[in-house]
DNA sequence: TCATTCATTGAAAACGTTTTCTCCTTTGAT
DNA sequence: ATCAAAGGAGAAAACGTTTTCAATGAATGA
């Protein structure tokens, strides 16, 4: 059973290739016998048109590019079922590429726009500053998804569109809500990245927070994640928590940027012997499932996913039949109380 | 900046199209002369091949497939990491694709092989019972990681390849470990799948136990996920338990088939208002980073994901560069003690 | 000097589709 | 009965590459 063209079919089945083409696109000038002759063709051979040549051609596919830069991480995952089936209600098809930590998402996006014909392109995760430049090459509408950071040209227009949260805002929520219970010497774990990673809106607002109450940031209660590896994961959680441990810094509180970083940071403060939330209050960022079923439930920030997702692509859609141009959806987060967080008894 | 293909550069630089082609691919019989002017000319037009194109063409394209039955999974994040670093150090390329839990990954991977020009598949998650019949058709060498369900064709042969432990056996043991430990209602939570179905398999492990100590199984204590969700969730965990409680049976240990349902038991568990393990011990399957995280510590069966992921695809350029032909690899698997077990007190 | 080889190059033939044109039947209306 | 319109189908021209083949000229060896 060695390759089985269009033309096989065509040939087997007595007719034109034209022919072919047409019953397998489901265009409808082509008569029912003939469609149904050329049906049974394909269907006996196990004919699959060639996806190469098929593009190659095309004009005009209904194709939308999904990129997730770090597949890695559960936090999409989510997500990418109900942008499939958002997506396909569209009766559009979709295609699925993931950056890994060292690729671009930028190149893996224009290398997927020349290898698909798709008509808008998804970002999930990424977004960061160097990327921003080569996407100007991009042809397609693009939305960043959970990437609050806005994005502007030089002239200060917005040059994609963004679905999220407020990052800031949420992150200084929070913190707010910590300092409520009394909590004054509150860490922080956070990446070190760019001014527009999430690591370093959360830290803003975590900043706002105190600003609010005039009191200053104490820049030693700021720990960044170790840089050689996945910086939103648990293990990297549980490592820089011990280094706060080791510091010996009085503290009451930590946030997480992230509900993964709290689950690392929660099992490292019991292995010290030290229970949460009494000796310490710990919160994340996310509202991912883990939070929810984790010992102790986590306190966090949940994310919208379903609304996000959802407005995600109504805006791509939005945009590819040009009904609006570029905007910046934000959804409100919602503080989700676990009991990983309590009083300060101090 | 709208298409500019290869005719283009050839006419631009003023060379033949052969050429242009020539300096893309790097062949060697081209004057450094002609590579340079081309070369230039290509930077400044910013001329991308087209893949569709190219892949049209091409026959030697060193690349292999990856198929993910469930994305979603994370337990598949570790081996992603280490597969895309070993193919990438023989010097293929990678391309990575996903299968919903509607779609057939067969259907999935022919499509693949089809679109590009693969050398060879490896498929993480799937492999069901349907699919199978129509993998006849696929024409490179499939692998498949962590699937060890032999696949055998009429005559008893390995039809494809796999890289798993024994599920059926690590299954047994761990059972058995919550045997010595004076077990003896133990439940189980799976899936109700195929023969195929590492649900099925670790149940069979699970049964093993019980027939080596000459007790009957209690079919009672078998219990199966909902179907109409993600399988190996933690809310089905949850369910699952939950209905494990309500149904009054005296239970002292639950066997869940992998640990993301086990994170589920225990979260059910505590809800109830009893403990893990003083009241009910828990015990998992795959040796996922969350067990190690979660309080408490989750016992478990751990799989070697790192030396299953590098043999998978040492396995699958074995069969490339026919150095071998279909091979059932089995690692062992290590029973992780953590402080979700322990003795029966009743 | 002439014949051979070798290194470069271009022309043209694939690759498997979709699409545009054109042509041949029908059909329905006058 | 005649003609226009429409419906159904095939031939052939793209689509943007890679690759084979042949041609060119230069360089080598006798």
């Amino acid at each position: 059973m060695s390759k089985i063209t269009i033309v096989d079919v065509a040939r087997i089945s007595g007719v034109g290739v034209s022919t072919v083409s047409r019953v397998i696109n489901g265009h409808v000038d082509v008569s029912a016998k003939t469609r149904e002759k050329v049906l049974a063709v394909i269907n006996e051979t196990g004919y699959v048109p060639n996806d190469s040549a098929r593009n190659l051609k095309r004009t005009d596919a209904k194709c939308i590019g999904v990129l997730i830069k770090g597949i890695t991480n559960p936090f999409f995952s989510p997500m990418i079922d109900i942008i499939e089936s958002e997506i396909d209600r569209q009766n559009y098809a979709l295609v699925l590429r993931h950056a890994g930590p060292e690729e671009d998402e930028a190149d893996v996006a224009l290398e997927l726009e020349n290898e698909k014909r798709l008509r808008g392109i998804i970002f999930l995760g990424g977004g960061s500053e160097q990327s921003k430049e080569k996407l100007r090459d991009l042809k397609i509408p693009a939305v960043f998804s959970t990437i609050g950071a806005t994005i502007l040209d030089r002239d200060g227009n917005a040059e994609y569109s963004t679905v999220s949260v407020d990052d800031r805002l949420e992150a200084r929520h929070i913190t707010q809500y910590l300092m409520n219970l009394g909590h004054k010497n509150i860490a922080i774990i956070t990446e070190a990245m760019g001014r527009r990673s999430v690591g370093h809106l959360r830290l803003e607002g975590y900043k706002d927070a105190f600003a609010i109450k005039r009191q200053p940031v104490n820049d030693e209660l700021v720990f960044y994640v170790e840089q050689n590896m996945e910086h939103f994961s648990i293990e990297n959680g549980y490592r820089t928590t011990q280094r706060i441990l080791a510091s010996g810094k009085d503290i009451t509180a930590i946030f997480c940027v992230t509900d993964l970083l709290a689950i690392g940071a929660m099992r490292a403060i019991a292995d010290a012997g030290l229970r949460v939330p009494e000796d310490i209050s710990v919160c994340g960022f996310d509202g991912m499932e883990i939070g929810r079923y984790s010992n102790p439930r986590l306190t966090t920030i949940s994310q919208p996913l379903d609304q996000i997702s959802r407005e995600t692509v109504k805006l791509l859609f939005d945009l590819i039949e040009s009904r609006s141009s570029h905007r910046h959806i934000v959804f409100p987060g919602e503080l989700i109380i676990g009991e990983s967080t309590m009083k300060c008894l101090t």
